[in-house]
DNA sequence: GAAGACCCCTACCCGCCGTCCGGGCCGGAC
DNA sequence: GTCCGGCCCGGACGGCGGGTAGGGGTCTTC
């Protein structure tokens, strides 16, 4: 049985979305709450599955409370009436693992729940659109072409390499992976060679596009 | 009524596909293709509303494929047995804007062709879950940090740590903004002093974190 | 209109970075 | 065994990078 807290300030909606969910066999509403405040409470006391959170609320916005909600266990189904791009990314930041519209099916709604609490997200298929668009053209395209041009490095190479990326001197390098700071020149050289690159800080950005850190 | 192909290799998959997707009042598999090719050609031929995609085929992969089939017009689910992140990250890139599992049930499957054909995507929520972290993480969240460390600097100073950012040497630098080198090396040492910074390299760090090229 | 603040520019000195050269070590090929 | 190639290490030299000091320009402020 999957235990859920259902938050709005709207009693009326609130009422809405428990007759839904206990419509579903496998799923119990535990808990109601009008604001943040309250289900950050209800969070603490009543240890529930999953959290629906209205985004907009008064006094503490869903948006504010989903952080400690989520550092308190449960897992977020943030809901809205409208998909803004900002609530979308603060929620997500703040650890949510679903988004949904208000205007989302009942069906969809309960298999949303369950979704989430077998670990998994669950979002409008709008926000999953952009999101998309935002990880395609921001994604990897960079990532793995700079990857790609790191390969030809050593082991040992690339770790040098790494430290460079970290803005460390070449003393500096020596120091921790205790070795001359002559040979970590070495391999600087060595690497800009191989890389085609001119400067260490041409070094630098590739790992840091490489995301390696 | 919405028309879609459906490309798999074998026969009894697309057969099963097809009994599935029939079953919807509103939507028609109007062709079937074994390949990656076929499918490009059923694209251009056919012109469908979505493409139902597997990922693994002989000799031109739904991966391969994908890229040309969007740009020839239809949306691209792509259907896969595994999750992997490689062939996500590929398909998203391609321009898919479906992602499924072949375990997913039939009635979300006719579900995800009319998200689809509504211009919204769908995706496995095993999908969605790695895809939101991978947001959450390299969110806006050290980008405005950057940019907020940069703040102090003049606009000029900026553009000259912008050049040090794409690696190039002070003597390039200043040809490009067309200065002595002196005056360069002045405008990085201030920036470095503002900044609390002992590198050029941690320059570049800060400027990439920030996005600014 | 003079002082002050800020920005932009320049010149010189030193330390770090990068290059070139070479040696020791291990693996496989024959 | 011997040769060969790749990788990791080290030393000595020239050039680039960074610190310091100072001059000229413009805008505010009194």
């Amino acid at each position: 049985m999957i235990r859920v807290v259902v938050v709005d300030d709207e009693q009326l909606v609130r009422a809405g979305l428990r007759l839904i969910l206990e419509a579903a066999p496998d799923i119990a509403v535990v808990g109601e709450a009008a604001d943040g405040a309250g289900a950050l409470e209800q969070a603490h006391r009543l240890r529930p599955d999953v959290m629906l959170l209205d985004v907009r609320m008064p006094v503490v916005d869903g948006l504010t409370a989903a952080a400690d909600v989520v550092a308190a266990g449960p897992k977020v189904i943030m809901l809205t009436t409208f998909d803004l791009d900002e609530y979308v990314h603060r929620a997500l930041r703040a650890g949510a693992v679903g988004f949904l519209l208000k205007d989302t099916p009942p069906r969809e709604l309960a298999e949303a729940v369950r979704t989430v609490a077998a670990g998994n997200a669950m979002l409008a298929p709008t926000v999953t659109r952009r999101l998309i668009s935002s990880f395609a053209e921001r994604g990897p395209a960079r990532r793995d072409a700079a990857r790609q041009r790191l390969a030809p490095l050593t082991a040992r190479e690339l770790e040098i390499v790494r430290e460079v990326a970290r803005g460390h001197g070449n003393a500096e390098i020596a120091r921790r992976l205790t070795m001359s700071e002559a040979t970590v020149k070495a391999h600087v050289s060595r690497a800009l060679a191989k890389l085609q690159a001119g400067n260490r800080v041409q070094l630098a950005i590739l790992v840091h596009d490489a995301d390696l850190l």
